[in-house]
DNA sequence: CTAAAACTTGACGTCGACGTCAAAGGCAAG
DNA sequence: CTTGCCTTTGACGTCGACGTCAAGTTTTAG
């Protein structure tokens, strides 16, 4: 498959698909006139780039671990550095759900000043007031 | 307090605060000389603009919903803005989610390969093979 | 064979959230 | 008054993940 074909069943631009190379997120045939030929588990393989991407890694944090989390090439090292982006992964997801509530709470506190009247008044969840 | 001291108090830089205030994020007020002074919930306010940021919004986004959390100044408009912005944490909740989950499996059958001495043939949790 | 569509490399542009440096003015201590 | 830190505005720099031309090949359709 080349390069569009790829982009296509993606949705991932072609410029970044050159970019992902450039980085060494993902490697590609080359045939004898020079274009890019791929072949079926790359699209998995952006896929995974993709969700990492989401996830806040970095490109060369990405390149770093792909090997292990595709190819099961793992050594200690490498489990440590995937042990610590789970952690941040972890931590963003608590920062998340706090912030998550806190709108919740927010939303809910207007709703019920809206539904009052009443010029809504704080309730226990904001960090606000002294 | 002036700027330097809301700095140190809350880890922010002081072109941050400076940032914040161009952005409409934080307001302050001046001395006839010039100088920005803040009142002690100014903290609170950083500590808020700065949980947004990390939950992705843009300064934009944070100029246009902080008077509803902050002030409970709440329209139907800023509720549906609010509830937007909390179906966006939400959706990335579960993204991360599911990628910690996923590291979770490689880490969990890498370090089983390691233990085994085999070359780690990927479990139900991997994406890639064909 | 020819024109269109797809592909190549190279290089500059973008956007957001600041960092960093510069030049100048403010403020409390000795 | 001067020393030294704090603050001011202004403006350019940065970094990452691409977007966007440009100019030239290659492949494909007719």
């Amino acid at each position: 498959m080349r390069i569009g074909e790829l982009a296509r069943r993606t949705g991932v631009s072609t410029r970044a698909l050159r970019y992902y190379e450039e980085q060494n997120l993902l490697t590609a045939e080359r045939s004898n006139t020079g274009q890019r030929h791929y072949p079926e588990t790359a699209v998995a393989r952006i896929l995974l780039v993709r969700e990492l991407f989401t996830a806040g890694l970095s490109s060369k944090t990405i390149a770093e671990l792909t090997p292990c989390v595709i190819d099961g090439k793992a050594t200690p090292e490498l489990l440590d550095r995937l042990a610590v982006e789970r952690g941040h992964i972890d931590q963003h997801i608590v920062d998340l759900t706090h912030t998550r509530d806190r709108l919740d709470s927010v939303i809910a506190s207007a709703s019920a000043s809206m539904d009052t009247g009443t010029p809504c008044q704080p309730g226990p969840a904001s960090t606000a007031p002294a």
